[in-house]
DNA sequence: GACAGCATGTAATGAGTTACATGATTAA
DNA sequence: TTAATCATGTAACTCATTACATGCTGTC
């Protein structure tokens, strides 16, 4: 039972956080919201662009920030502001601990499971991965280039962007890494991946996997 | 209009194909296909357990996999096996290129906002982050230590599982590196963190993240 | 004046999570 | 014999996605 006139702190979730935290910095439109999360969040909280659109309404049902209407022609655009209340949860929330990075690499699951297809279908898994990843890349470089040049579009923060920027690009560089390796060890496979090696080749593998020394 | 007797091909969770690529090596009974998970899969794929338990009845439902039942007392456990049709499934995915890494980072959201709270808060922020990478690292050596040693319950698939282990300790390793740089980053800052050192030493960092070759 | 692409959303659906429940086994 | 932990699930819910729809703007 409530007090009346208590307001119950409804739950948000991490994507309410990030559209808190991006409205703390200036109102936005929300096709710039959307903009701000491709350029760069995405690489680290990815999320449907629908979903950028709805989460802003929740945070004004809540009083956690403002919805103001423009008009273009006929169009309606909605500028999103946050609150008081609105940066009261936002600090709140960076004063909990933060969650380790979670990854899902559908990619090597069809490493794992390569025993089941071809030598080729895998060779051709791993390429397909390498296209992509350099894809990433040129975005990152791109993106590196503009900040260090230009600033971004909010040069007094260029110091927290650089760490955020650096664990995209560790995390790129990790990926060609482990690409490279995990190429350069299945050429010595046989054409049947199902049949290892040698049993020793696959254990001298492992301990190289660990960085030899686990 | 579908021919009478065509079997419709329903569209298959990459969870399902998880599954799916286990129950093609041998027979399993449920929880052991969630402990599977736990073992290492969870840390490029997690998923709830509960998930686990679930999907199998779906490879059932669709002709991919055939339940058994066992009993202990008077408590049923299920036993999950492959069939033809599975297999065939089992190999069409693999035919399929492969989606890069997906990351999600919580932790990284709060470095990103930083400004909205305090100095004191990010330092704690990234401790909380090392603790938790400290415990996933001495996890993955428990992992590595094992399949070095006994080749792990699968020992004809070391080769293959080397690989994937490399992924994962290459991707404990970049967040090392990074949690490193960036609290040294950090213990240059004034207390004030939402005022830059100054502009161009937050260009040098910025150049730094990028390898210093953007 | 047509077409491509940018801008701005809504609706339906679904995969996955949280929370709960209960039986068996082991350690204290 | 109690408590803790392992083993085995089910039900409800929600976050997020896919798919769609439509207006505006610049350009050929």
């Amino acid at each position: 039972m409530l007090p009346i006139g208590a307001s119950v702190k409804v739950k948000l979730t991490t994507t309410s956080y990030v559209i808190l935290g991006l409205l703390a910095l200036r109102p936005w439109p929300t096709y710039e919201l959307a903009r701000q999360m491709r350029r760069s969040i995405r690489y680290y909280w990815p999320r449907a662009e629908s979903n950028i659109y709805e989460e802003p309404k929740k945070l004004v049902a809540h009083g956690l920030a403002t919805a103001t209407h423009e008009y273009s022609g006929r169009r309606r655009r909605t500028v999103y502001a946050i609150t008081d209340d609105g940066r009261r949860r936002l600090a709140e929330w960076l004063d909990e601990p933060g969650r380790l990075p979670l990854v899902e690499f559908e990619g090597l699951l069809k490493v794992l499971f390569a025993e089941h297809g071809s030598k080729d279908q895998l060779v051709a898994s791993l390429a397909a991965l390498r296209e992509q990843a350099a894809a990433v890349r040129a975005d990152h470089a791109a993106l590196a280039r503009d900040l260090v040049e230009t600033g971004g579009p909010f040069p007094d923060r260029l110091h927290v962007n650089a760490l955020v920027f650096g664990f995209m690009w560790e995390q790129a560089e990790a990926l060609r890494r482990w690409l490279d390796w995990a190429e350069a060890e299945i050429a010595g496979w046989p054409d049947d991946i199902a049949t290892p090696p040698d049993a020793e080749a696959a254990r001298a593998s492992m301990r190289a996997a660990a960085g030899e020394a686990p």
